[in-house]
DNA sequence: TTAATATTTCAATAGTTGTTGTATAATTGA
DNA sequence: TCAATTATACAACAACTATTGAAATATTAA
């Protein structure tokens, strides 16, 4: 993780309507769900839509699958662990675990985001 | 943690200027840093840093306190706590065990932000 | 092939954010 | 008190972001 990549994310999720739609997709885990019903359940325009799901693809804290018309979205939550662990590694000089916030990396056979971990 | 709240953490930290003063806070621990001191070691101009400062303090990432005729100032940790605890606990419907990102609250006996949480 | 569905791209516009210099306020030491 | 130091507030401008509707692209079904 570095620091343009970290403001990136930060950016990603400085919008309600792209918060509201990763918090979806988190909920939704491996699952996840297609472009037309994150804007319905949102009720987001799907043009407005199509503007943020771009900007979260783009940084890579959401993925996309083409399935046939559909294009399905998951939450990438690697990405969320390496963030945190950028924001926390160098803490007290090192010593992250005195700051009360830890991170277990993602594993693959994650139950959450397995499909999502390519 | 509401939505309003976790938007304007994730504005607050979307710029390179604010990331990298958090980050260098988050470093400092409960030392903290004057303002001065933020802005020679980032090289940032007095003013710019001030209004970067204003964003992260008015959100409660960061706490300052007046020590004579400067600013100390300190990151909150448990707020971003709080942010993680947000994006994650409704993981997988509710089990977030399952996506590999846990999070420990921050204590009150925290070496790294006791003298910070009020 | 044609029509319908799903989604994205484009262009225009309104609003917001970041940067700078100058001016102001507050604190300290002589 | 006065001058020096530290930091913030304000105003102006450039740059960026979000939203919308209309048009375009891609896939499916008839």
């Amino acid at each position: 993780m570095n620091k343009v990549t970290a403001v990136t994310i930060f950016e990603s999720l400085a919008s309600g309507v792209r918060l509201e739609v990763y918090r979806l997709l988190v909920r939704n885990g491996a699952e996840g769900v297609v472009a037309g019903e994150i804007a319905s359940t949102l009720g987001v325009p799907p043009t407005n839509l199509s503007f943020h799901l771009k900007a979260l693809t783009h940084t890579g804290l959401v993925s996309v699958e083409q399935e046939g018309r559909f294009q399905r979205y998951r939450a990438n939550l690697s990405m969320m662990s390496e963030l945190i662990a950028y924001l926390t590694d160098e803490c007290c000089g090192g010593n992250p675990e005195l700051c009360g916030v830890s991170v277990k990396s993602v594993s693959a056979e994650c139950a959450c985001s397995s499909s999502d971990d390519k």
